[in-house]
DNA sequence: AGTAAAATTTTACGCGCGTCAAAAAACTTT
DNA sequence: AAAGTTTTTTGACGCGCGTAAAATTTTACT
């Protein structure tokens, strides 16, 4: 009853490798190790004795047989799947973080598994319960921001090991890894009001990230210290097309000349786009060179901000330094067992980009 | 021993419903009803009676108990988990595409699982591996083109019920489900021809996608048509940077004055942007307006068209068309065991959009 | 060679659920 | 009310693997 195979029993005849392996037991069997060292093999190739290793590996060469992974995530406490979760995957910007992610995760033997909340707090809860039901061992996440439901992701958070990145929700999750947004607007207006007219910030009146509300809160100070007027140009609109507000914002304040000054600060590439566009289609030449009425610059690097016409100056995030950093805080939380004493926020700061537009 | 636990047994006396449940057993336990019944409501609610249902979501509302997934998915023989693979998830006409066929599958009661092979060759093998682990009912894969190891993907598709989209590859996977290249080539032939100069044709010399070569024949075929001559501009690059690759080439023909026509259409959207860019730093006006010297047109309508200076004058692809039919198609294909009888092809034609570029 | 330490094998149980067959119970029909 | 039909319950097995304890082998070391 359930006698352990041996090779002889197993063993394929002339066909020579051609056996369908079916579980561990017959790939134990095939390789002459038993299951349970298999196992282990499996969860640690080092934790075995190198002639063994070898063995199996001579084995996995011929049969090319993997673990089912249902049976071994039912069976270990902790899966190695991460969640990662960003706030709307049609933007560039994350799915570049993204893929960065992804990769240190692969490398560090996790299963990555990516997740995006299309811009609606209904599919970033239903992301959570995706989340529960495959028992990461951790998960990073780049939440919608105001639109959350704050309360849906504090009990996440409270159950499943999270690091935030991008956008912090004061309090949750046990780390929070990001952009420094006061580096970011620092550059832009000094390097702005060094080189022509002190800027105004062009931004939507009701920003769905909180990143917005650090930029603004940014400049008012900037331009303070500069002893310099601020003026702050809110703009309607809602939801993730930052593009066409951007636009229907930039007709609107050219068509009605309520530009105070000839720089314009959007408060971030993708709003910028839309503004330059608007530019473009009113006839307003914009850049720093003679014959342009108008300077525009930006925050985020946008994957696409290089090839607007004209292209656009902006402070670049550090994508390899916020990812990078995010990952590895997340190791760090799943080794300490999911929980940090404090919760710490990372704050990475920007590097200004010289384009065409200002 | 093992003997079923009554509800009384299992009362969690003044808590009222605070107790957690951790597998099926205590569930059917609290809800009054047997495992196998509740077993059987959970792989669908509408095969038991009507009084049982009821009893048993009554207890899901007080004890919030979702079965196991991996147990699930370890029992099951078919998964419902749905594989979709995309080629390069930065390009947000991927993230885009990616995101109404997710949405599908949901609606569907089906598990999607998202992949982007970020352009290399390596990683989408690495992909099918995963996807291999998961034990799919179905894949919907882009595959990169050209760069593809076609025999991996063959023996794949051999494997796992695989739909093809957006990139065919002949005679791999059920089934192919795509856009119509020659409608969007002649369309946008024919509007530039009856509007203006007849186009010369710009595009990579080493397309990394199939549809490249199938528009450069659609416009050689187009041009003959009516009679005209064509003319094929071969820029140099590789990879997926085809913004960059573009702007490049733009700057390349531009200052050499390679142009035989004032009218260019690009292979794609993202080309043309790069190509945009070009003409923007060279002070060539591009549009249909006076003081234009150039036309330039496209092929996609990507999320981002609409915001180049000036706006891209393209042909769109029937996102919804294409996913609908696809995820429809994989369904048919999994009720279907599948197998399909024969391979079919199915294109859906372009709507062309005009704007200011052309 | 002898002994302790480390690695491996045996043996056995458990995870949470799908699924089957037979028995019991619940509805339906006339 | 009896017979027939549908649904549920009972009891049991299996899926593929993690894991623990005890027995055994291998390796390292004095």
């Amino acid at each position: 009853m359930a006698r352990r195979l041996r090779v002889s029993e197993v063993s394929d005849g002339q066909m020579g490798g051609q056996k369908k392996i079916k579980n561990m037991e017959e790939f134990a069997a095939v390789s002459g190790i038993s299951r349970p060292t298999v196992s282990k093999y499996f969860n640690d190739p080092d934790s075995v004795r190198r002639s063994t290793r070898e063995r199996i590996e001579t084995a996995l060469e011929r049969y090319d047989y993997r673990p089912n992974i249902y049976a071994i995530n039912q069976n270990r406490r902790l899966t190695k799947n991460i969640g990662i979760v960003v706030p709307y995957l049609a933007d560039p910007f994350f799915a570049e973080i993204a893929r960065m992610i992804e990769r240190l995760c692969i490398e560090s033997g996790y299963r990555p598994i990516l997740f995006s909340s299309h811009g609606e707090p209904a599919i970033e809860n239903e992301n959570m319960d995706s989340l529960r039901a495959i028992k990461p061992a951790g998960v990073l996440m780049a939440p919608l921001g105001r639109a959350s439901d704050k309360s849906a992701i504090d009990a996440f958070c409270r159950n499943v090991p999270t690091v935030l990145f991008d956008s912090n929700i004061e309090g949750m999750g046990e780390a929070f890894v990001g952009s420094d947004n006061h580096s970011f607007v620092s550059q832009t207006v000094e390097y702005l009001n060094r080189t022509g007219e002190p800027p105004c910030f062009f931004e939507m009146r009701h920003p769905v990230n909180p990143n917005a509300n650090k930029r603004r809160t940014a400049y008012l100070s900037m331009m303070e210290m500069l002893g310099l007027e601020p003026h702050v140009i809110k703009i309607e609109g809602s939801g993730w097309g930052f593009e066409e507000i951007g636009r229907q914002g930039g007709l609107g304040v050219l068509e009605k000349k309520l530009l105070p000054t000839n720089t314009v600060l959007c408060s971030n590439d993708r709003l910028a786009i839309g503004f330059l566009s608007a530019c473009c289609e009113k006839g307003v030449r914009v850049g720093r060179g003679k014959g342009c009425s108008l300077r525009v610059a930006s925050h985020d690097d946008h994957p696409f901000s290089r090839f607007t016409c004209p292209s656009l100056t902006t402070a670049a995030h550090d994508y390899a330094a916020v990812s990078d950093h995010a990952v590895e805080t997340l190791f760090r939380l799943i080794e300490s067992g999911g929980r940090f004493d404090r919760r710490t926020e990372s704050l990475f700061p920007a590097r200004l980009i010289m384009r065409q537009s200002a």
